[in-house]
DNA sequence: AGTCGCAATATTTTT
DNA sequence: TATTGCGACT
C-alpha cells in the first residue's frame, strides 16, 4: 500500500469534474495517478471505464501494474493504459462502423518516408521546384497537423524562424502550392493502400468525435474517467481528441510546465496555463514537495530554472533534506567520459554496495551513447537502452514482417516492394513491374500460385514459398511466423553475412514468442509499430508480452532525456553538458527553442535521487576561466551555454582519475562480444 | 538495363 | 546503423 501526503490525497479523492494537477519533478506525479485509478476502482467505478493515457507504453503499463498491486478486493484487470496513438488504434479497431476503417495498416516513420518519396516522384514537377527533402516535407506536414495550423504558418515557423516580413511571405508563397501538391499525393497514396500514419490515428478519431453527436454518445457509454499523464507535452491535436470528452468523462490531467520538451511535436506548455479557460467546470491543484532528490540536486535544478526568462513560479524543496553536492566532471573527450563512467559504476558496484539498476545515464541524443555502450560491453556492465531503434524496426525483422503485411493487406505496396526485392535477383525495377501486375489481380484470388505465374523462374518459386507459409497459417500468427522464418532463414543468413550468426538470428525465436500473444496478423503488425518499448541491442527475452533486452534483472539504464521522463535513479549521470550541446547547436537560437533546451536539461538533472554527476567535454581542464579554447572564446556560445555562470558553491568540480583506458584503445562497437560473461546471482 | 556489392557518410528529441 | 553512390558484373 502506498502512502500519500495531504496534497496527493486531495487530488486522489477529488470530487469535482475536471482536474489539472500541476506536479513538479519528483513530487509523486505517477504515484498520484496510480492512487487516483485505485481510488476510483475501489469506489466502484468499473475498471474498463477508466482510460489512462501516457506518452510511452512503458509508463502506461507501469501505472497499470502498480494500480493492480494496490488493489486487493476489486478486479483491476480491465484497466486500460495506453499511449494516445495506441488508444486511438484500439478505438478504430473496436468500433469499425464508427470510424469507417478496417483492415488498415499503420505505417511507421520508415514507411512514411518511402511513401513520401513515391509522392515526390509522382508529382515530379512540384517536387523539383522546391528541393525540400521528403523527410522535411513529412516533418512539416506532421507539425502542421499536430499544431493544427495551416501550411503557410507552418512554413513560416519551421523554415523561416517565424519571420513575417514581405520577402519571407513571398518565398513561402513560392513553395507552398508545390508542397500542397506533393502532400495531397501523399494522402492519396495512403488512402489507396489503406495506410494510416501516426497522425491519422488521432485525426480519424478526433474528427469523428468532434463532428458527430452520435459517436460521442456511443463512447460516453464506454468511458467515465480519463487520466492523462505528461499533460504539458500534449499538443493541439491531442487536445482536439480530448476536447469531445469534456462532456462525456471526467478528466484528470497531470503535468509540469517546466518539463515540457516536445515542442518539436507541436506541444506548447502554455496549454497547461490555460487549462481553466479551456475546460469548463475544472479546478487546478498543485504538488510541490519533492520526495525524490536531495536539496543539493534541487538547488542546481532550481538555479537553472531561475535563469530562464520564463516564469515557472516553482522552486522545489527537498523533503529528504541535504545530501551530496552534484559533481561536474571535465573530460577530454567522449571516450574518456565513457571510461570514467564505467569505472565509477564498477567501483560503486564492487565497493559501494550498489546494484547496476541504481544507475541512470542520460544523453541528449541516442547517437551520443554509442561509445558508452561499447565500453560497457567491453567491461561487462549490463545495460539497457531506452529510446533506441526498435526491435521490429530492424531490417531483418522487417523483411519477415513484409510478407505478413501483404497477406494482411494486399494493397500494401511498401511491404510488397520489400518482399519482392528481398529475393535475390529481383531489384527495384523488376519488383515494381511485378507489383503492377499483382495489384491488377483481384485480391480475392491472389495466391502463391498466382504469384508464381507472374514471376518466372526460381525467384517466383521463392516468392510462392514465402507466401504460402503465411497464407496457409493465417489463423495462427505464431505458426505463420515460424513457417515463414523456416522458409526464409537461408536467404536471411545470406543477406546479412556479417552479423547474422551472432546478432540477428537470435531475434527470430523472440519474434515467434511475441507472435504467440496475437490472434490476428493485423493486430501483431500494428502493435509492433505502436510499441516502442522494446529496443534492440542485447540478449532478448520475453516478459509477459514485452520484449526484454537482457536476461539480467540488474542493469544500468542508458536513456535519452526525452525517453527518461518519469524515470529516477539513485545515481544519475548527465552526459556531455557542454557548450553547443546545452543548448544544442541545432536549435536556431530563438528564445523558445533555447528555453526548451533548458527544460531538457532540467528534466535530466531532476532524475537523480542521491548523486548527480554531470560530465562535459572541454579542451581545458578548468572550464570556468579558460581563455585558451575556441569553444570558450566564442562569446556567443559562451553566453548561451547554460552552465556558463553556474555559481561554484552549487557543485564540486572533478577531473577523471588517471588510469582509464586511452581513447585509441577504446574498442569500436563492431568488434564486441555480446556475452556479458558475468555472474549476477 | 538491371542488379549487386563495396565504400563512404552522416546522424536531436518520439508516437 | 542504415542509407546513398558508384563501379562492375549478369
Amino acid at each position: 500500500m502506498e502512502e500519500y501526503n495531504k496534497e496527493q490525497l486531495e487530488a486522489i479523492n477529488f470530487n469535482g469534474k475536471h482536474l489539472l494537477l500541476l506536479a513538479g519533478a519528483g513530487t509523486g506525479k505517477t504515484k498520484t495517478i496510480v492512487g487516483r485509478a485505485a481510488y476510483l476502482i475501489e469506489k466502484g467505478v468499473p475498471a474498463e471505464k477508466i482510460q489512462i493515457l501516457t506518452f510511452t507504453k512503458r509508463s502506461a503499463s507501469e501505472i497499470v501494474e502498480r494500480v493492480k498491486a494496490n488493489i486487493a478486493d476489486r478486479d483491476a484487470n480491465a484497466l486500460n493504459g495506453s499511449t494516445f496513438h495506441s488508444w486511438c488504434n484500439q478505438l478504430i479497431t473496436n468500433f469499425p462502423n464508427l470510424f469507417g476503417a478496417s483492415n488498415f495498416t499503420v505505417i511507421d516513420a520508415d514507411d512514411q518516408l518511402s511513401l513520401m518519396k513515391m509522392a515526390c516522384g509522382n508529382e515530379n514537377q512540384g517536387y523539383g521546384k522546391m528541393r525540400i527533402k521528403p523527410q522535411k516535407i513529412l516533418d512539416l506536414f506532421s507539425f502542421a497537423r499536430n499544431t493544427r495550423i495551416n501550411l503557410t504558418e507552418t512554413l513560416r515557423r519551421q523554415m523561416f524562424n517565424g519571420k513575417t516580413d514581405s520577402d519571407t511571405s513571398e518565398e513561402i508563397e513560392e513553395i507552398r502550392p508545390e508542397l500542397e501538391l506533393v502532400i495531397r499525393e501523399y494522402q492519396k497514396l495512403k488512402v489507396q493502400q489503406k495506410y494510416l500514419d501516426y497522425d491519422d490515428l488521432l485525426i480519424v478519431v478526433g474528427n469523428r468525435l468532434n463532428k458527430d453527436e452520435e459517436a460521442r454518445k456511443i463512447l460516453s457509454k464506454a468511458f467515465e474517467y480519463i487520466l492523462v499523464d505528461e499533460m504539458q507535452d500534449t499538443n493541439p491535436l491531442q487536445w482536439f481528441l480530448l476536447a469531445p470528452f469534456e462532456n462525456i468523462c471526467k478528466l484528470f490531467c497531470v503535468g509540469d510546465d517546466a518539463q515540457s520538451i516536445y515542442s518539436f511535436r507541436g506541444a506548447d506548455f502554455k496549454n497547461v496555463h490555460s487549462f481553466k479557460d479551456r475546460v469548463s467546470d475544472s479546478e487546478i491543484k498543485k504538488l510541490d514537495k519533492n520526495y525524490r532528490s536531495t536539496q543539493e540536486i534541487l538547488d542546481i535544478s532550481n538555479w537553472l530554472l531561475e535563469k530562464s526568462p520564463i516564469l515557472y513560479n516553482k522552486k522545489l524543496h527537498a523533503h529528504r533534506g541535504p545530501g551530496k553536492k552534484p559533481v561536474i566532471v571535465n573530460v577530454a573527450n567522449q571516450f574518456e567520459e565513457a571510461n570514467y563512467i564505467a569505472q565509477k559504476i564498477l567501483k560503486d558496484f564492487q565497493e559501494g554496495g550498489k546494484g547496476f539498476s541504481d544507475f541512470l545515464i542520460l544523453s541528449r541524443s541516442q547517437y551520443y551513447t554509442k561509445p558508452l555502450q561499447a565500453v560497457f560491453l567491453q567491461k561487462k556492465i549490463p545495460y539497457e537502452t531506452y529510446g533506441g531503434r526498435k526491435f521490429l524496426e530492424a531490417a531483418h525483422i522487417k523483411d519477415v514482417i513484409a510478407v505478413l503485411r501483404v497477406i494482411n493487406n494486399p494493397l500494401d505496396q511498401i511491404a510488397w516492394m520489400r518482399y519482392l526485392t528481398f529475393v535475390h535477383g529481383i531489384g527495384a525495377v523488376r519488383a515494381s513491374n511485378y507489383l503492377r501486375e499483382i495489384l491488377s489481380t483481384e485480391t480475392s484470388i491472389l495466391s502463391g500460385e498466382v504469384l508464381k505465374s507472374i514471376i518466372p523462374g526460381a525467384e517466383g518459386e521463392k516468392i510462392k514459398t514465402y507466401y504460402d507459409a503465411v497464407s496457409n497459417n493465417k489463423h495462427n500468427v505464431k505458426m505463420a511466423v515460424s513457417k515463414l522464418y523456416e522458409a526464409m532463414e537461408l536467404d536471411l543468413a545470406l543477406k546479412y553475412p556479417k552479423d547474422w550468426q551472432e546478432k540477428r538470428k537470435g531475434d527470430f525465436p523472440v519474434l515467434e514468442m511475441l507472435a504467440e500473444h496475437y490472434s490476428s496478423l493485423g493486430e501483431f503488425i500494428t502493435e509492433g509499430i505502436l510499441d516502442n518499448s522494446s529496443s534492440l541491442g542485447g540478449n532478448h527475452m520475453l516478459e509477459g508480452s514485452k520484449i526484454k533486452t537482457t536476461e539480467h534483472k540488474e542493469h544500468v539504464i542508458i536513456s535519452t532525456v526525452h525517453s527518461a521522463k518519469g524515470l529516477e535513479a539513485d545515481i544519475c549521470f548527465v552526459l556531455n553538458v557542454s557548450p553547443k550541446s546545452y543548448p544544442s547547436s541545432y536549435s536556431l537560437g530563438s528564445t523558445d527553442e533555447i528555453e526548451e533546451e533548458r527544460r531538457v536539461l532540467y528534466v535530466a538533472l531532476t532524475r537523480a535521487k542521491n548523486e548527480l554527476i554531470i560530465t562535459r567535454t572541454t579542451n581545458s581542464l578548468n572550464a570556468y576561466h579558460s581563455d585558451t579554447t575556441a569553444d570558450f572564446d566564442d562569446p556567443e556560445v559562451n553566453s548561451a551555454y547554460f552552465l556558463e555562470d553556474l555559481p561554484e558553491h552549487l557543485v564540486t568540480q572533478e577531473s577523471p582519475d588517471l588510469g582509464y583506458q586511452r581513447p585509441k584503445d577504446a574498442p569500436t562497437p563492431n568488434k564486441i562480444d555480446l556475452d556479458f560473461g558475468f555472474d549476477f546471482s
